[in-house]
DNA sequence: GTATTTGTGTACCAATCGGTCAATATGACA
DNA sequence: TGTCATATTGACCGATTGGTACACAAATAC
């Protein structure tokens, strides 16, 4: 980039107004009208600033980790296995109700079926997915090594646990639940933690 | 009905393939080639007897929720609440990874988010939750009155407990899960439950 | 056998899909 | 003040979307 016309728009709002569109209407319902109408620019603004359809969606996508990512780590970061899993369950009922934000989960909602055109889509988000759940279960490894769960908890089953717990959540939300509800929910999830 | 060239094809069988479809590809994602050619008929015909692509949509729902609530009515007809969520749970553990069928629930996952045009079925599908949700909950409420649960339970959270594990376990089951890492996180799930 | 009724097959419809081209506008730099 | 590089604009592309019109085939009713 040595010279030319300056952009006319601010590209983090501009993906940020993409992110909201997907959240809200998944990948194969966010048509390029969509799009454009949201961001405020035309097509061609879209397709040289972002590239295409997909990959403005991974782009949103990681922005939308990232976003995650603030959080997550600071409730990983607690200092044993049943605080991190109470810090996690409280963020994700408190993000997925953020009322800035479309209810549910991006990762969860966007393509979690999807015809052939976006089956790469699908299997991203289902990565991504899994990802989560391994960084929990590998917190809940460290733990057991720590003398912080029972000799007989299983780390693998613990995680998977809490990752179905928080995907369920997402569906609460995208459903209309409440804050409050999921708070309940988060509440008697936690009843089942070993002791 | 009076006489007339007889059908050529099954309707039932067809309505069978035309669900199969909608669940792997849910609804936006299927188009109508993806339908005529499951189905094996074409288009006039699947326009004279099934109505438009929503309504084709809408009987194949009754059809999977029809099967849903055999073994769903079997578990709540269980004798105490605890029963009821260890057979509901089981079951679901069961049909989500059932493998004839493709994986993960059709009534989370056919429209969980959309574009404008499909909104009308996405919120079919809340509704259809909130209604399974209801028949726990109500349940719930039985089993308190027959001092079946604790006097501090609350029968509104047990449902949306239980509605929140087994959407999770929807959407685990849409991402790979198998039928023994589902009951793993059933048999996790169960030790919240009150006694 | 002929009339009537219904299903099937082909070919088509307008609208929308994601994506691009060529012309023009706008700034930075010399 | 040009020159150059990039951004914006509106029109356009072929492909696909959900949905139909119409001719023909196949059965019953008389």
């Amino acid at each position: 980039m040595v010279a030319g016309r300056p952009r006319a728009f601010d590209m983090e709002q501009a993906l940020d107004r993409a992110l909201q569109v997907f959240w809200r209407k998944g990948y194969e319902g966010t048509s390029l009208p969509d799009l454009t109408d949201a961001m405020g620019i035309n097509r061609p603004s879209l397709y040289a600033a972002f590239g295409n359809k997909e990959s403005l969606f991974r782009k949103a996508l990681d922005r939308y980790s990232e976003r995650n990512a603030i959080f997550v780590d600071e409730a990983l970061s607690a200092p044993t296995a049943r605080e991190v899993v109470e810090k996690l369950l409280h963020s994700v009922a408190y993000a997925r109700c953020c009322p800035e934000n479309p209810p549910g989960c991006l990762a969860v909602q966007a393509a979690l079926v999807c015809g052939d055109d976006a089956e790469s889509i699908r299997k991203e988000l289902v990565m991504r997915r899994a990802a989560s759940e391994s960084r929990i279960r590998e917190r809940m490894e460290r733990a057991k090594e720590e003398g912080d769960l029972p000799t007989n908890a299983d780390p693998t089953v613990l995680a998977r646990y809490v990752s179905t717990v928080i995907q369920g959540m997402a569906v609460q939300s995208a459903s209309g639940a409440s804050h409050t509800e999921l708070e309940t929910v988060v509440e008697m999830a936690l009843l089942a933690w070993p002791t």
